[in-house]
DNA sequence: CGACCTATTGAAAGCTATCAACTGGGGTGG
DNA sequence: CCACCCCAGTTGATAGCTTTCAATAGGTCG
């Protein structure tokens, strides 16, 4: 069993005045940082990594529902509980925020506010994509997902996530996640080193087939 | 072409102070109230009714990301522009807040983090539906969606949409969603007075069949 | 070097989409 | 007022894509 590891390395948040500061905090790679249920008393925030939200079906079926970096917030709740369990990718660094200091901090909750609507967007788009793509366009547009900004063709991306992660993140099976990569391969789209080492040959191609949502 | 039916019914909103402030406006259902990728001026929130938001592939495939009832918000962006299309499914009041309102006012700005937060959660149990449910759950689903807090078996819900609309929310089509009601009530689980006319008859099935998501 | 876990690939089954015909209700025009 | 038309919905048959089950390959770590 994994464990939390925190790691204090000071605050430096400089809004907050309360009696619970923001105390930034590292975690290891695939450390549970919250589960589904659980009384939600703080919205955490990640300053640095990868985080992924998921949601169980009684029977065992997940998906994972959001994948965070910089500047995200997760540790929702609808009444009292979370409805999301996360999950760090790769090492993380965090910053929990009081519930209450959204009250008296308004820039806090002002930035808080602007990455819920980010957040909002990016689960419309994630509604699209898994309610009405093929196999194909889900991992082109998984892959567009990770590529920066000012990304060209020939780059190499670095999957921190398992082949049945990225599946249960696009709503498939592992084997068709990897039947999907094939494919790419196959067409030239991609070149994979490793299995998490993706080469992106033609960027085009990979926007068009995620139909640049 | 539908238009736009605006009619103001004056501000209840006191905490406004600005050069715009809050007006209601009532709008007739299946109005188109704003277009993807149109420029994102204010935040509008339902008072009353169902408003619809949708998103478009190049190619014509549609999905209904997010169903709105009174209090939930839209019009959200990303960047400059609107993310989704927004469409009312029964006659609604709207109100709109211009976004450098939220600046200014502290208690719109917590309120609609509130709700943002409140549909942040309900997008994530929409993406467990759409990557990791059957068709019957699926529409289950959507039921349970609709029927208020202390509904009881042998009440009636009246539906808004239409099939398609419908199979454009759930990512199905529309003839799958018509077999997963006629599935429903062969299994006695509904009954169907007429299309739009939903008696539920076992409350317990539709709630497990849902996962009780 | 071997064990184990992840990924890939193959074959078959299952579920949903697609294509098509038919039904029914509501509204309109005669 | 009735008949017809039109559109939404239902139902059937078939196709296609993804899942499931299974076997093989590759890589990492002890």
């Amino acid at each position: 069993m994994r464990q939390i590891i925190e790691e204090r390395i000071g605050s430096h948040s400089h809004h907050m005045q309360a009696e619970t500061p923001a105390a930034h905090q590292r975690v290891a790679p695939h450390v549970t940082l919250l589960h589904e249920g659980d009384p939600a008393r703080r919205i955490m925030e990640v300053v640095e990594g990868t985080v992924m939200l998921t949601k169980l079906l009684p029977d065992g079926r997940r998906q994972v529902v959001e994948l965070l970096g910089p500047g995200d917030m997760f540790g929702f709740a609808n009444g009292e509980t979370y409805v999301c369990s996360a999950e760090s990718l790769t090492s993380c660094v965090l910053v929990g925020h009081d519930r209450a200091a959204l009250e008296r901090d308004a820039a806090l909750a002002s930035r808080v506010l602007r990455r819920f609507e980010i957040q909002l967007c990016a689960m419309h788009s994630h509604a699209l994509v898994l309610g009405r793509m093929s196999a194909l366009e889900r991992v082109a547009f998984f892959l567009m997902r990770l590529m920066p900004e000012g990304m060209v063709s020939g780059s190499t991306l670095h999957l921190a996530m398992t082949r049945q992660e990225i599946a249960d993140f696009l709503g498939l099976t592992l084997e068709t996640v990897s039947r999907a990569f094939s494919e790419l391969k196959r067409r030239g789209i991609v070149a994979l080193a490793r299995a998490d080492e993706v080469r992106i040959q033609d960027r085009g191609s990979v926007r068009r087939l995620a139909g640049a949502a």
